[in-house]
DNA sequence: TATAAAAACTAATAAGTGTTAGTTTTGTGT
DNA sequence: ACACAAAACTAACACTTATTAGTTTTTATA
């Protein structure tokens, strides 16, 4: 009995939080209410006890789970043998490939993390830095490569990060411009400028 | 004595204006309660209510003040003869000035209007809209006269909006990047690319 | 100093919060 | 069909929320 109901045990746990990220991203975390949560699970509040630890678990998961995702992806590219320039292009697309694909998990562990409790807030801190340091390397070894014009690289990495981020904002128009109009247009611009 | 009295009011109502951003900001709005504010204030909470309508009345006026800075800045650079990479290059700088001066406002206009309440929540996202709008007239302008690429006038104006929102991180490392530095090389990378 | 308004206070309210306890229903393996 | 665990339910708790009512203190003018 033990393997099916734990498999059905965590499938629940991924229902409950695909709904929180849901609401998470809509209301924010702070006006979320468990019993919200609950309806939109198709259940009463107190039942979700039965397969999470808690409100604060929910945004824990959600953040470290796309943390992590990040982080193993963004080394996989830095270690690969590409230019510099292909590593932050590919880094870019890998922005857009996640917010397109997990937008509601991406827009929570960008906007509530600081609801999230001590220890993993630092902890959450802790591994956002790290990632910010990996991507202001490449920058760096592409000036040193002359590869990259010498800028400064945590300027250059703070501009593209945010640029990235902003893809939240596309969502409102989806419709009218496809997603590889997007990833083209924001590489070329973010990589070589608009200035003809 | 109304004159006096009237403008000691208007100033106390300032305070607790600056005060609650200051909160909205750290802790979002949902998660501030009257009686931090109160006490950042150092009053009771009730004794706010002397001077402000309630709590979304102070989300609204820090929204609404922010949201007409923008508007009336930027008009008035649309309006001037400038050329288009100039203009676009003044809101650049003007929105690093704005995130400067005024962050905490800044931080919660863009990060927690979604809890303003309707019909406030309707204009919000209009005067937002139109603000995209303007910038977005300028590039394609820009294009037309062939001073700028022919790129997705639209995924330009994201990619610059979202890019100087990113300024809210440069926050935290103040000390050791000076806003000049900042300011010259988002404006470049923005413009002109980072490839050599 | 007397007066009157402004602004502070205390007390209280109704509603909503996350979560626990205890019980009943559901569903699966033997 | 029986047994047992998983997961639903109801009821409740202890606390916090924004806000109002009513009263007292402070402040500034005349």
């Amino acid at each position: 009995m033990a393997k099916i109901l734990t498999a059905k045990n965590s499938s629940k746990k991924e229902v409950i939080l695909k709904h929180a990220a849901t609401l998470f991203k809509a209301n924010s975390y702070s006006a979320t209410s468990m019993r919200e949560l609950a309806e939109l699970v198709g259940v009463e509040a107190p039942s979700l006890y039965n397969h999470i630890g808690g409100k604060s678990e929910l945004l824990q998961t959600i953040c470290f789970k796309i943390g992590q995702t990040f982080i193993v992806q963004v080394n996989q590219i830095v270690l690969s043998n590409k230019t510099s320039i292909q590593k932050i292009e590919a880094i870019i697309r890998f922005h857009i490939k996640m917010m397109i694909e997990n937008f509601d998990e991406v827009y929570v562990a960008n906007h509530e993390w600081k609801h999230l409790k001590e220890p993993y807030l630092t902890d959450f801190l802790e591994i956002r830095r790290q990632y910010e340091k990996t991507l202001m390397e490449v920058i760096e070894a592409g000036i040193n490569k002359n590869e990259i014009k010498n800028t400064n690289a945590y300027v250059a990495t703070l501009t593209i990060l945010s640029a990235v981020r902003g893809l939240e904002f596309w969502h409102r128009n989806k419709k009218t411009i496809s997603k590889q109009l997007l990833e083209d247009d924001m590489v070329a611009h973010l990589l070589n400028g608009i200035v003809k």
